[in-house]
DNA sequence: ATAGTTAATGTTACATTATAACATAACATA
DNA sequence: TATGTTATGTTATAATGTAACATTAACTAT
């Protein structure tokens, strides 16, 4: 097992995304799956409609989504949706975004880092051991226990820096 | 100057709190000085009112409280203090929780990281260069350029661990 | 001193994000 | 099929945050 992934790097580069997408889906089956979980079609939906794109989306995007096949939509329907999803580690939320973005790595439990550009609004989650290992060690030095922990570092990625944006 | 301090640890042991209040307003004072910027009444006001104690407050707290002495305030009231503030770095902003907390420490802009634990909700801020530095690689790694870094901990303080809540 | 300028605050209204509470429907299984 | 559990529907409202414009206070340069 590699200890320092890069679960999502930034604008992947030529990839089909309906591939991105199917594998996300077919991965979160499973997932639920072994875990005697139920991915219905409205969480699976929700999951679709996050993992749309690797930008962070808002939650009330999703809803305006989801009301096009399912009128019957309200703010709890989505909110469950991604409760359930975050749960189970298959979105993640960016807290300084109040926005979710989808997680292709829902096998071990994580919190991941995410590095999150200004210019073309796109994130890359990282799941590095370095990191979580150092702080971890700093808060054993004032016997703090970690339940969870969020990494979110705002910039700029290569591609638009090197655009020149 | 030291690289890693603890800006503000769990309860500070035995601390007289009216002296730590005025000690951070006098640093605010001077810094703002310094800057050539207005610490006007209103913006000390909403200052004193996050460093009532060490836990992380909401904007609309601080404004029922505000309220009591200047019965003007409004939502923007506070929140344009509050940018204000941020901007000095005179508070933060706990993302994950929609919450404020005093920085003593305004002289270096900072980002910090934060600890915050679930059982008293008070939080401790470090400003740790190994954090910053190690993050700062992995993100050259990939060319990503940092402007801001949130790191936002949770889980249990020494002292709540061990009087076993 | 005072007119012009900028910064700060007042005020109203509204936008965005999220949850409570209870009703109904779908599923699981004895 | 009766029964309990999980998921969804539905209504209402809470909590968080901002836009836009009016007014007041403070600063600046004559």
């Amino acid at each position: 097992m590699k200890k320092n992934k890069v679960i999502s790097p930034f604008k992947p580069a030529a990839h089909k995304h309906q591939e991105c997408l199917q594998a996300a889906i077919k991965a979160a089956k499973t997932h639920c799956e072994d875990m005697g979980l139920r991915l219905t079609p409205l969480r699976q939906r929700v999951l679709e409609l996050v993992w749309q794109n690797h930008e962070p989306v808002k939650a009330y995007d999703v809803l305006d989504e989801l009301k096009q096949g399912h009128s019957s939509s309200a703010p709890p329907t989505v909110y469950r949706a991604l409760d359930f999803l975050q749960d189970q580690g298959l979105v993640h939320k960016i807290e300084s975004l109040n926005a979710y973005v989808g997680c292709g790595n829902p096998k071990e439990l994580h919190s991941g880092q995410f590095f999150i550009c200004h210019d073309c609004g796109s994130v890359a989650e990282l799941d590095d051991a370095d990191i979580s290992g150092l702080i971890q060690k700093k808060a054993n030095r004032f016997g703090f226990k970690i339940d969870n922990e969020m990494v979110e570092i705002k910039g700029h990625c290569q591609e638009c820096l090197e655009s020149g944006i």
